[in-house]
DNA sequence: TAAACTATTGACAAAGCTTGCACAATTTAA
DNA sequence: TTAAATTGTGCAAGCTTTGTCAATAGTTTA
């Protein structure tokens, strides 16, 4: 849990409480209390923070911030922290520990997917975010952009066709996990590898979420991706890909009309002779009408 | 870190202090106490300090007003050299298109926003990044948003409009502009005050870089701010304001009919009879047509 | 030469941090 | 309802860190 911030001691007390929005006093009471979070010390015996314990005291703040006491958020947090490490070791599936409440842990994806739909309608955020920490402490991140973020879209949008929500809130939901995405896309590391992808949207295509978890699936595979979001231009992209020489391009259409407009770009394509380069599309309207693949020139 | 600065040691203390607002004094303290920064000196022990030794102390500053300590900020400062000095001697260096200045004054907003126009055109991601990085640390989070990112997004706009670029490089750019700031919203602290701001588009508007960056000054500030991005919805916009009660609302609108839809917007709010609330707008379409504002109920 | 700067060293007060204890407001248990 | 436990917050006394200043001496500038 937490896996992906630093241990490195380097805050004061000063600067946690301000970026946590915890007092110093209730902290050392945490600290002495529950033995959480617990600082390296300096020689004179200063508490020095590193940035996971910020991200503890973040998470055991939203969980408070949810309903539960202090005492029952450290020990989900300990719990939880079993679970991660039995999960990692992949020595055996996760167990279900009960804590003080009662409630089981790890909770399934299921749960998180009523969880954060149910606070999406609510907006909030934090509790989403929340969620999410909680998903993808336990799970990989493609099973979770799968199995739980698609789902939890997929259901979203189903509640706004069927007017039990504002168009807004589906909005406000998908700014968030975009968010995390994206925060995610940009904590990984440089390229390892030479292949270069263009992903993007088609021309007319507005919906990026599919291809912004593509990306991230593509760059934590080491792969150089150049995102390109919403709806790429067919004008002037003979010069892009000039300028970058790409092993490979992804678009995504989700309906006709766009799907239509990727002829054009594989016309573009064709036409400056990348024969070696692969041109690859998906999107939810290849599942409505399979026939279209045989339109387009390229791999689905 | 910092490697673009000139070592030409050319300040005297006088032009430091008044260039990064420390005392004389106090930087002859961090001197005499951590070694930094360690000036070179004339022929008669003055102290004459390079546009490196400027950078490296307006980053320690910054650090200090968010709450760290000198001695933490400063063995920060170390640990961040190493890494960059492991880093940089294991991968191989980015393709950078670098400035030629010439000029020994610390490398400023224009140079960097040259950089980044520069790197835009080439899709050079990473060199993008290292100038944001570069300007976030020297100034504060407000400057670079008002006086790089939005020059740059208008300069490489206009680029497009003369036919010398595509509009996907255009694209790319936002997209990791957009990314940034995402990032930084992302890692801000939980809101410390209770007033609530919707932030968003007008109906049918789809450029979210300047709400973005509104929505990361308010947060900033402490506000709880819900982020609604690209084109919000008139249809169910009572009930999202039933439920999240908030204080304020801000939407901008960059052309004449998004701006014309700021009225329905308008009449939604005061039928629900928010007397108190603050309905704000802004964007372009009002610096061209000042008239407007006369039309639409609410702040500019 | 006088005035204005700057350097070094030592000192000091203000600001921060720590521990321990207390206390009031809640929540939980009896 | 009463009693006990939980929990956030505040204070005091003592230690550490850090900005600032004074005293003394050397350097630059007008």
């Amino acid at each position: 849990m937490f896996d992906d911030y630093s241990d490195d001691p380097i805050y004061n007390v000063k600067a946690i409480a301000l970026q946590s929005g915890v007092k110093a006093s209730t902290l050392r009471a945490w600290e002495r209390r529950y033995g959480v979070p617990k600082p390296d010390r300096t020689g004179s015996g200063y508490r020095l923070y590193s940035s996971r314990d910020i991200a503890t005291i973040r998470w055991l703040k939203t969980q408070i911030e949810s309903g539960m006491s202090i005492s029952q958020a450290v020990s989900l947090l300990y719990s939880m922290q079993q679970v991660a490490r039995q999960h990692s070791s992949n020595v055996a599936p996760a167990k279900v520990v009960s804590v003080a409440t009662g409630s089981e842990v790890p909770k399934r994806l299921t749960d998180l997917h009523d969880q954060m739909v149910a606070n999406a309608t609510i907006f909030g955020e934090s509790s989403i975010e929340a969620a999410l920490q909680e998903a993808f402490s336990i799970y990989a991140v493609e099973d979770v952009c799968i199995n739980l973020i698609q789902p939890v879209l997929i259901t979203v949008g189903e509640q706004w066709h069927r007017g039990e929500i504002s168009i807004n809130v589906e909005r406000f939901f998908s700014n968030v996990i975009r968010r995390k995405l994206m925060v995610m896309l940009d904590a990984l590391a440089p390229p390892i590898r030479k292949a270069r992808i263009i992903v993007g949207c088609a021309p007319g295509e507005l919906h990026e979420m599919g291809i912004l978890m593509l990306a991230l699936f593509l760059r934590r595979r080491g792969y150089d991706v150049i995102y390109l979001g919403q709806s790429i231009a067919v004008a002037g992209l003979d010069r892009v890909l000039q300028t970058l020489q790409p092993q490979g391009m992804l678009l995504s259409a989700g309906t006709l009309s766009t799907a239509a407009s990727l002829i054009d770009v594989a016309g573009v394509v064709i036409q400056q002779g990348y024969r070696s380069m692969i041109l690859a599309y998906g999107g939810h309207i290849f599942n409505t009408f399979p026939d279209l693949r045989f339109l387009i020139p390229g791999h689905l």
